[in-house]
DNA sequence: CTCCCTCGAGTTCT
DNA sequence: CTCGAGGGAG
């Protein structure tokens, strides 16, 4: 027999036992037998890697680790679904039902029909993946990541041994599934028995052993973790026709010989009272089923209703997760304590005797702030309920009253004062924790905040943290621990002193944070020889020459991380990339006063003040030049784009300037009065009076510009806005730009673009992209599946454009 | 002035 | 993930 005949004939005989073993769950042949043919089977590829097979069960078991995930690109993207009854107490059958009337009842008059069929699967709680087969090979897995890109998980979904690599029956040319990893509760348990058994940690939940198991850079790591999989829906479906109902779509999928839950528990149902119904009956089954699942799904049946009902922002609406009630426990308060972030926020904190409540241990719950403690009057050494919110964030829910510690102490009708500060209502205290600076709480805000700023060693270490992190400045090896020793220490005051560390520096640093750390609870007893072994130990030079590299890696990032980094209150990842992509270089931004700030796109008067405030503080200035002089710099500075230049329109200019009574309306008409901001500047006070506007706007203005300080601030103005038009792409390169002042909304799926490529092309060309159809909206770019957006776009007399249109535009 | 949506900030645990 | 604040549209 030739080798690819035997090989065929190996993969095909090994599958089959797989296919018996763990999808029928009844083997035919000892495990032996299998594992024999199996390294027949991988001796025979060896000899002949060109006859290695795309689908061979040799894959099974994992090929060498990976250095990381590759992204990978969702070509439908992976929503999520919106949940019923998310904060309602959901314990209660009847207000269930009624919200579940009230869900069928939007539905059906959406869809004008009397009845809808729903649907109604288990939601299992697992990691949502996403598989494509072509020609019946499974060719790719991908985790689900934001919804858009997700990581190429495929070398450790192939070891998932009751996921066919090929499909039985006649497959599409090209289909791709949706469902979730999980691991089965039998399948937890033998691997936390062995994980005990060589002395590793054991996992919390099934949840989590499948998320680790499925994140191994190692697939041979994954091969020896049992996982399923199982399918909740098709997201395409390319050569062969697309099922009706998503009923149809399982069944079709199960014939293919993709895994799904038994037909059983996926019936269809055909109102409010058959969902209540498959609700009550899988929270009643939910212990005995073989997974761990946290609610239901409810879908409309029929595709083509679905498509009526189409999606808002990122959920479908035909479509909803039915959770159930967040497990309970009871736990008691030990302590409040109060926590300061980086923008001097202070948040209290309860520290709880540890409880296990919702699959994992919870020692903390956050209480968010002074007016949530008094709500629900949460006190020290209170019993209270805890649940995790979203199955993630711990959260305080109450306080069990008649738990509350009793005052009366034996034998007297007083108590002592450390049972009254015990037991007193909470408050926030007047200080801050950490540096004694005084407590203010803004007006209207709900969060206090401490005044120490700069002076804060909390606000300090924590601002040094956030310039270091991923999504910032991203310095490899500087971790939280770190940045608080080397802030404590005193060798770094402010960002720049990152970049001056020395090797000699670090080392000193991580030895004392070791020394201090590990041999405070056993100093008397650890012999002093282990202490020598680990200082001469040669890591801590190796970790000091890894962290050194990562601080210098980071000296080139784009403004717009440098801008985020830089901790400036109300200034997060969008805004810094509207401030880099508008105004193009730190120089620019670091000069705009707010009112030219402000005539940004999505800045207004207080992020604008932020900014402004910031740059013109003179610590923030000096530290800014220092990490110039230490040799950072954005590595992507350029002209201002095109796109800014009407938006420095002197009317708009002069409508954000603060003053007072010159509405958006008043700004135009003087704006077309004086022509240009620097002509404004120069006129005195009764060349202003005599302008033809109404008394009050004039008088106003007249008075404004008595302040030295205001026309100073004009003057300034003028001439920025004037250098950065100057600056900006002129003429032909302005043509460039053919959508500036245009809205467009994206709605179904294009052709061939990705929702985000199609935003990138609109805004490089000056264009803004909206969520939502309006008045405003200039062009509605829909794709396949466009559901209401295109509706209210066509109501609205809004033109629409298929993907075609939209590139035929772009290239005028 | 009142919605609605997006963005920022804070938080937990493995 | 959730809350609250800010921005912009109606």
């Amino acid at each position: 027999m030739t080798p690819d005949r035997k090989i065929a004939e190996l993969s095909a005989l090994i599958e089959r036992y797989n296919r018996e073993y763990y999808v029928e769950d009844a083997p035919t042949v000892p495990d032996a037998e299998y594992d024999r043919l199996l390294r027949e089977l991988e001796a025979l590829e060896t000899a002949h890697p060109e006859l290695r097979a795309p689908d061979s069960p040799t894959l099974r078991v994992g090929g060498a680790p990976l250095a990381a995930f590759e992204q990978v690109e969702h070509k439908v993207p992976m929503l999520s679904l919106s949940n019923l009854f998310s904060d309602m107490d959901a314990a209660d059958f009847a207000a269930r039902h009624a919200e579940l009337v009230a869900f069928d009842e939007r539905v059906r008059r959406e869809l004008g029909v009397p009845h809808v069929g729903y649907a109604v699967m288990p939601k299992f709680d697992g990691l949502a993946v996403s598989l494509v087969y072509e020609n019946g090979v499974l060719v790719r897995a991908a985790t689900r990541g934001d919804g858009a890109t997700g990581e190429n998980v495929t070398d450790n979904i192939r070891t998932i041994r009751s996921l066919p690599l090929r499909l039985t029956g006649t497959p599409p040319a090209r289909l791709e599934v949706r469902g979730e990893v999980l691991m089965l509760k039998k399948d937890f348990e033998r691997l936390n028995a062995a994980q005990l058994a060589a002395g590793d940690k054991p996992f919390a939940n099934p949840r989590n052993a499948a998320a680790g198991s499925l994140r191994q850079l190692d697939a041979r790591v994954t091969a020896t973790r049992r996982l399923s999989f199982f399918a909740y829906a098709i997201a395409e479906v390319e050569g062969a026709p697309w099922p009706a109902t998503h009923q149809g779509e399982i069944d079709y999928l199960v014939g293919l010989g993709i895994p799904a839950v038994p037909p059983a528990l996926r019936p269809v149902v055909d109102d409010a009272a058959g969902l209540a119904a498959y609700y009550e009956a899988i929270l009643a089954q939910r212990a005995t089923l073989p997974y761990e699942i946290d609610g239901v799904v409810y879908k409309v049946n029929q595709r083509a209703q679905q498509d009526k009902l189409g999606f808002v922002a990122r959920a479908p609406r035909f479509a909803a997760a039915h959770k159930f009630p967040a497990e309970e426990a009871l736990t008691t308060v030990e302590a409040i304590d109060v926590q300061v972030g980086r923008t001097g926020a202070l948040t209290p904190v309860a520290r709880l005797a540890p409880v296990f409540v919702g699959g994992v241990t919870v020692t903390n719950a956050t209480l968010h702030n002074e007016d949530e403690v008094q709500r629900k009057d949460v006190r020290v050494g209170d019993t209270v309920v805890v649940r995790r919110a979203g199955d993630v964030i711990p959260e305080v829910v109450s306080v069990v009253l008649a738990r509350r510690p009793m005052r009366a102490v034996p034998g007297a009708d007083l108590f002592s004062p450390a049972e009254v500060a015990l037991h007193d209502a909470w408050r926030l205290p007047g200080q801050c924790p950490v540096c004694g600076s005084h407590v203010v709480r803004e007006e209207g805000e709900a969060v206090a905040r401490c005044s120490g700023g700069f002076a804060c060693q909390a606000q300090r270490a924590q601002a040094i943290r956030h310039f270091a992190g991923r999504r910032m400045m991203d310095i490899d090896g500087l971790g939280e621990r770190y940045v608080e020793k080397l802030v404590d220490y005193g060798y770094v005051h402010r960002v720049a002193d990152l970049y001056r560390l020395t090797l000699a520096d670090l080392v000193a640093m991580k030895r004392r944070a070791d020394a201090e750390d590990s041999g405070e609870p056993q100093d008397d007893s650890a012999p002093p020889e282990d202490l020598f072994a680990a200082i001469d130990d040669k890591t801590p030079t190796r970790w000091a020459e890894n962290l050194l590299a990562g601080i210098a890696a980071s000296r080139r990032p784009p403004l717009a991380r440098l801008l985020f980094a830089l901790g400036i209150r109300h200034v997060g990842e969008a805004t810094a990339k509207t401030l880099a992509d508008y105004l193009g270089r730190l120089d620019y931004v670091r000069r705009a006063p707010a009112a030219l700030l402000a005539a940004l796109p999505d800045i207004g008067t207080v992020v604008a003040s932020s900014l402004a405030d910031f740059f013109a503080e003179p610590n923030n200035e000096a530290a800014i030049d220092a990490l110039l002089e230490a040799g950072v710099a954005p590595a992507d500075e350029h002209v201002p784009s095109a796109a800014l230049v009407p938006l420095l329109a002197p009317e708009r200019l002069l409508a954000r300037l603060g003053v007072p009574r010159l509405t958006e309306t008043r700004a135009a008409q003087l704006a077309s009065q004086v022509g240009t901001l620097a002509s404004l500047a120069v006129l005195d006070r009764r060349a202003v009076i005599g302008l033809p506007l109404p008394a009050e706007v004039v008088n106003a203005l007249a008075d404004w510009l008595d302040e030295p300080a205001n026309r100073a601030a004009l003057t300034s103005l003028a001439t920025l806005a004037d250098e950065l038009a100057d600056a900006a792409p002129q003429g032909e390169d302005g043509a460039a730009q053919p959508f500036a002042g245009l809205t467009f909304v994206l709605t179904g799926t294009l052709p061939t673009l990705t929702r985000d490529e199609a935003k990138t092309m609109i805004e490089a060309a000056g264009g803004k992209v909206a969520g939502s159809v309006s008045k405003k909206t200039d062009y509605l770019v829909a794709g396949e599946a466009a559901g209401s957006k295109l509706d209210k776009a066509t109501a609205l007399g809004v033109k629409v454009l298929d993907e075609a249109g939209l590139k035929a535009l772009l290239a005028i």
